[in-house]
DNA sequence: CACCTATATTGACATCCATCAATATTGCCG
DNA sequence: CGGCAATATTGATGGATGTCAATATAGGTG
């Protein structure tokens, strides 16, 4: 193998060299467990649409037992589900009365937007 | 309880009413599911890591021998969680000699913020 | 062809996670 | 206070997922 050095420019192509570390070391390890807090809230169908319902409900809010029906599924897994959407800082909650109501963090899917540029 | 229809705007407060479903359904089961695929991707934060050394290394690209160092990581999960970038959309693979080398597909961070503004 | 290197695949295993049933908590109303 | 309605929490369970060891594949070189 041809010896290559960190700071060589060289475009590597099949007749070059290969596996040399690149300078920048890219995200370190708390910095993306940090990010994937966020990216696993998203990863489940049924959070992505309880976002979708509490952003289109009336003044961009809605209670548990507005998300309960369209999205099939039973009550407690549901207000699981709202749970884990709080605390990646998507939603918020606030208790008026019996209902609590949920809608979404001011700006949070902004955020997650400028997350990914910066990844 | 106050009977209150779907076409009703009032905002709901404590002595007011709740549990009236939308007009709007928000997100499918179906547009959920798809969605969920990409963001299942970056569920990982060794997959983020990824992403950040391979958008930073030289020309925009690396190779999994890249990429096993940085991560202490083995050779195998790293193949293994490139596969899973590489379906998910995020990266595209390009075999030159014996090494594959790695790349953002261009674009491919901009249609994920654009699916979170859509949400 | 034989060997080596880089990468991919397979199988096994431990851990995490979505879901539900049951129960607890909170707040309203009689 | 007693009861009811809305929501939250707990415990259990099946399925998904990250990791590694072992093996397979592909390409370069002698």
């Amino acid at each position: 193998m041809v010896p290559m050095t960190a700071s060589d420019t060289r475009t590597r192509g099949t007749d070059d060299v290969c596996c040399v570390p690149t300078a920048v070391p890219g995200l370190s390890a708390e910095e993306a467990a940090r990010h994937v807090l966020v990216f696993k809230a998203l990863s489940d169908p049924n959070r992505l649409r309880l976002l979708s319902i509490v952003k289109a409900g009336n003044d961009g809010e809605a209670c548990v037992c507005d998300l309960t029906a369209p999205l099939d599924l039973g009550q407690p897994t549901v207000s699981h589900h709202l749970r884990i959407l709080v605390d990646a800082g998507l939603l918020q909650r606030e208790k008026r009365g019996t209902w609590a109501f949920y809608s979404l963090v001011p700006g949070s899917l902004e955020r997650i937007a400028a997350t990914l540029s910066g990844i």
